[in-house]
DNA sequence: AATTCCTACAACCGCCGACGA
DNA sequence: TTCGTCGGCGGTTGTAGGAAT
């Protein structure tokens, strides 16, 4: 036995919406406010399925929608969110105050895509396009926390070269090699595992000591209390922060979107000295000045 | 001027998780 | 615990309008 589908197919409406539509819906939410979707057609006289009146609603006549082009600002911002989250288009929108999710991912495929291939970079993995054919089937950094281990402590995450390092309290942090090995589920003996990951680590080691490709991405959660505009969050500040569990590697990586977030980035070809919004410690990048996003 | 091709984006579709009965 | 409903999400499609031929 099938779905029964959202609503009654026969008598809806379908394909572009007239300004008569739009006024309705318009005049209904401003009167009865967002409540349920599927009631709403019939009780605003749309003929409509109560998903395309919300998807008409949310991604074009919300009245604190931003309009016009997307600004340099805004296009490395969600370069830099989709290289933490991938295709997770919503909780990119909610780091872009006036921007639909629709709307991201429509201006993603049409213009940033091209953009990051101009870059030479991959638009889904972010590393060079000329890298080896065998990381064409590379996993995600999204991919990668949901891989960690459950009730991870996210006190600071830095993502590397796709790899991620968790660092809490420690100067040290572990570096985690990236699987290349493509899906999950092929698997080889442990043995082998140790040895390509080990190998993954000195050749990851031998581009970082050669000051080659610098592919640097920090994120670390702004401690409680800390002012998201100031000027300077001193790694001691980062240092105290409690450590905090979440039930799912998923919950962690939300909570990551939803609240202030510091990042640093770096792109092109390495250099010892890092940018005036972060510092290095231990070969590590850590941003000191949380971005107001 | 007519036709074809390309681009941008609005809208749809199907799936999934949350929730309540 | 199971099942049905709903809202939300990401992938895909359809189409209008501009550019190229």
């Amino acid at each position: 036995m099938g779905r029964s589908p959202c609503c009654e197919k026969a008598h809806t409406n379908k394909g572009a919406w007239t300004k008569e539509e739009d006024q309705r819906l318009i005049n209904y939410i401003r009167a009865h406010g967002e409540g349920c979707w599927r009631s709403l057609p019939k009780a605003a006289g749309l003929l409509r399925c109560g998903k395309s009146c919300r998807l008409r609603w949310i991604n074009y006549l919300r009245p604190d929608l931003k309009r016009g082009n997307f600004t340099d600002e805004e296009d490395e911002l969600i370069i830099k969110l989709h290289s933490l989250l991938g295709n997770k288009w919503s909780l990119i929108a909610g780091r872009l105050p006036g921007r639909t999710d629709n709307e991201i991912k429509n201006y993603w495929n049409t213009h940033i895509k091209r953009k990051l291939i101009g870059r030479g970079l991959d638009p889904q993995t972010h590393r060079p396009l000329n890298a080896d054919a065998e990381t064409a089937t590379s996993t995600s950094p999204l991919e990668l926390i949901n891989a960690s281990p459950p009730s991870l402590p996210l006190a600071e995450i830095t993502l590397i070269n796709g790899g991620i390092n968790y660092n809490n309290d420690k100067p040290t942090a572990e570096f985690k090699p990236r699987t290349d090995s493509g899906s999950s589920g092929v698997t080889t003996d442990e043995t082998q595992q140790q040895q390509q990951q080990q190998q993954q680590q000195e050749t990851y080691q031998q581009h970082r000591d050669n000051d080659e490709l610098n592919l640097e991405l920090s994120i670390g959660l702004v401690p409680s209390g800390t002012p998201t505009s100031s000027a300077n969050c001193a790694e001691s500040e980062l240092r105290q922060l409690p450590l905090q569990f979440f039930a799912s590697p998923a919950a962690a990586a939300a909570a990551v979107v939803a609240g202030p977030v510091g990042l640093c980035c770096h792109l092109g070809f390495q250099s010892r000295q890092a940018c005036g919004s972060c510092q290095s410690t231990n070969g590590f990048y850590r941003y000191q000045r949380p971005l107001d996003l």
